[in-house]
DNA sequence: AATGAATGAGAGTTCATTCAT
DNA sequence: GATGAATGAACTCTCATTCAT
């Protein structure tokens, strides 16, 4: 059974490497050293093959997400959960790239219409903010989308631009973080998209 | 010469939808009407092409953020420039995932280790913002890439995942705005990944 | 459009000898002294291919009985179209163990439920001798049937079992269409499957 | 040993439905319920494996003859054997095609030049009724191989082209039989292929 | 400027068969 | 006896690309 974790190991890296259509099953046999053949003895077809990668992806964060140090204090427990998001895309680029970037086929983060449970955990998190008031928006839904976009924006542009000139990887993951949850604490201004309602800024 | 322009635009629209690799020069040439060979007047490869399409694509985006209505109020013309940001990702899904989600190169977004001009619109906007202390931080440069990754974050989960149970998007969009500025504008609390360090949350 | 012809001269040949699923793309390619990919700039599918195979040999046959001598004694022209329906088995048994015996669809022998044209001209043959009173029996269908199946039997065991050890072939073809049509002209002896219904035989 | 039974049974059916090279030990594997290294311990090789199948189908048709029943007046013996030939092919329509369809070799029909025992049967029935002056020819051999060719004509065809717009089948047999009889059963006028040599037709 | 016929490489997949266990 | 993992060859078909016309 060792082979089938040497053709995911390989699959994987070469899959976010090359992209889905490049992603050879052939060369895949090369790397991991075995006959075309053998890799259909473990995975139905090369679709399955990267939906078996999609699954593990998702299931190795949601491992990361669950096992985040849990706090009393509710913020600083979200944030530890933001923060191991953000680790986990980073220590392992490949899953999450598979998962969030590439979405070969965008079945996994989604299923029948429902978010995967690792969005759940991060829903779960934000509400015991609300329900100790330490967050004052009372929709739930939003701000766990909010929080979301913000760490999946810093880490999916680290992976996918990693020659950017950032700043300092830490210090630039630490502003999102607090900056999204400093956002969050005081009382949202609305100031929709037609702008230019309020006061001088 | 109008048939180089029908070939980027068929190409655009395939490239999105199947990926690279499925971009197929045959069929491609098929839906603009033209022989294989012909596409090959025009660009030297396949891969040419799509360097022309991610070129392209930043060019778009560069006049959308150019042409961005622009307030006194600098924080308002930076919030102009945010959201017409989104609104190029959201109405040409495909230009924004080939320039900032597909290229894992990201030859485009960086040449020569510098930014793509379009990151120094939004720099400009931010430093407006600064010099006249609508903000308190010091530092443009990571107050610049905080805000591109939350607006890339909303938008490309908003390409990738369109089917996730998204609350309504335009309110997602201008929670993110909204949550992302101002988090900038009160004295951010430095709480750092060992966290629980200051009082109780 | 020479090369067409060389493929199709290729296939039948290859097709009979092995067998649908043993006619090989790649073999045939490199028979006909062309790449894999040229064929299909050709023939759609091998599938296609084999069906206008199929199609060229029923062509080929409806010619053939087409052209068969046509006397003004009805019972002779029949027997012509006969003799050179087996004679195009013979001559041509690629083409004729195509549409009879190997049947890869058995689309062509019938098109929605219609006999193909090439059986109406043996049925036209008999109606002639039918209405000419050389025949006595009034089911121009079954007696041209009978006469298909009788036809198509010698035709199609001299093609298969050549090595059979036949009496000479022009005899046996001549005695079978000979014994077919004597078996018409006299009333036929209506004598069932139970049997031993009549007198002593 | 039972297994070896199973192996057979499925083989034939599937032989028969997909094609000699789309018979897949694989799959067959599968159906029978054991795995694709078991069937090699019954047969040597696929190719064995059909020619047992081959080998089957004759013994079967063999068997079917000889059980045929006998009368005591020739002909109604004969017609209950060629009867019993066609109702074998339509019983067991994958051994039939098996045996006198499919192989283009033809191996079994005659081993080393000889025909197959079950010809001799055939042979056997004809030959009675010449001795008993039932019919007037000679020549046994021609006579017996007419009407083989007669029986595998009708029996090929309905096995081969079940949707052809067939008149009654039963009916259609009877008259095959029925015909192939009385022609021989009167003088034969011998109207060779040149035809038009005797009177008005 | 444009074509269309052609190619060689390579894609995913299935095959009959072997062999250590 | 029987297995199941493995193989290497073969399969149909599509690809980006070239080039004489």
């Amino acid at each position: 059974m060792v082979i089938r974790g040497t053709i995911l190991r390989e699959a994987r890296g070469a899959l976010i490497r090359r992209g889905y259509s490049s992603l050879s099953m052939r060369k895949l046999a090369e790397k991991v050293g075995c006959s075309p053949g053998t890799i259909y003895l473990y995975f139905r077809s090369k679709e399955h093959l990267v939906n078996c990668l999609v699954e593990d992806a998702f299931d190795k964060l949601l491992n990361v997400l669950d096992e985040a140090h849990d706090s009393e204090k509710p913020v600083q427990s979200l944030r530890n959960k933001l923060r191991a998001y953000v680790n986990f895309g980073l220590r392992f680029p490949n899953h999450y790239h598979l998962a969030f970037v590439m979405r070969p086929t965008g079945r996994a983060v989604t299923t029948e219409g429902r978010p995967h449970p690792s969005f759940d955990v991060l829903r779960d998190a934000v509400r015991r903010c609300v329900d100790q008031k330490r967050f004052p928006g009372p929709d739930i839904e939003t701000t766990s989308q909010v929080l979301w976009t913000a760490i999946h924006g810093v880490t999916s542009l680290l992976i996918v631009l990693p020659k950017f000139p950032w700043v300092d990887q830490e210090q630039l993951i630490d502003s999102v973080i607090d900056n999204a949850i400093a956002g969050l604490r005081q009382p949202s201004e609305k100031n929709g998209r037609n702008g230019e309602r309020h006061g001088p800024e």
